[in-house]
DNA sequence: CTGTGTGCAAAGCTTTTGCACTACT
DNA sequence: AGTAGTGCAAAAGCTTTGCACACAG
């Protein structure tokens, strides 16, 4: 049975309502192209998606509208490189791969990786959230 | 007696010959403008930094220095925020609080925060660096 | 004279802003 | 009609590229 759009049409509804997030046309679309599976994108791999179809959201729509769904969690913005900022669909707490060499980023389970303890915050200051980016690069092929 | 510069520059000379850096004009102006003391500062910082004096480096000179820098080891790429780059003068290893509401960058001491063991790293690579950034928020004053 | 390395203007990105428009009250 | 919220073209800002120049062999 092919990808019931209609069924992730709903759901990608539901999940901004829960959210207080106004249902838009354009944000339904967004939605709907981000959420088929769990997977890390960025601006612009969310514009060609979404205008795969045909041209129906702009570029800045696209932005901000990424923005909104970073700050109300229902996605997660990784940042690994300098214009290189990527939302990942996986919103509870893990950790990152990142591969200087190929740009591919890949979750890694939280438990693999123990924070035994956050150090004293500042005072006056709560934390939000902490980000574990694990810088790796290929091995030189031996010859 | 105020800053001796004329060491500050024999310094930054020799660091560079150390990593093999060829210490150009514009190089060693902007290392001795960033190694004055511990701190985290941003490519136009430096580019204002360094033209307070006279106008002497191009920005495109400032961006491609900073990051050869970074390549060699002078400094520490910490990555916060989509085009926010700030370069830590101190390169041992260290992570760093990030403060959304005021944008300050903190170090965070090693050994205040343990990172227990490294997950599994995937086949064929080897780990370069890990970067931990806890964002954290001003608490909204109590009326 | 040739080849390698460097600096920077300009080009190419990404992201933000300000305003027109919509949709409620 | 007034108000709050939304979408997008254009502006702004950040980073990279490609080429002219310098310098060493």
């Amino acid at each position: 049975m092919p990808e019931n759009f209609s069924s992730l049409r709903v759901e990608a509804v539901d999940m901004m309502r829960q959210k207080g997030i106004n249902p838009t046309r354009q944000r339904i679309e967004i939605a709907q192209a981000i959420f088929v599976k769990p997977q890390h994108v960025s601006a612009d791999q969310v514009l060609s998606l979404v205008n795969k179809r045909h041209h129906s959201v702009s570029k800045a729509t696209v932005y901000n509208t990424l923005g909104l769904f970073a700050r109300k969690g229902l996605v997660r913005e990784v940042i690994v490189d300098p214009s290189k900022v990527f939302y990942d669909t996986t919103t509870s707490p893990h950790h990152h791969f990142y591969n200087i060499d190929t740009g591919e980023l890949m979750d890694v389970e939280i438990d693999s990786l123990l924070l035994a303890e956050l150090p004293v915050l500042p005072e006056g200051t709560v934390a939000e959230a902490v980000d574990v980016v694990i810088k790796i690069r290929n091995l030189p092929a031996v010859n």
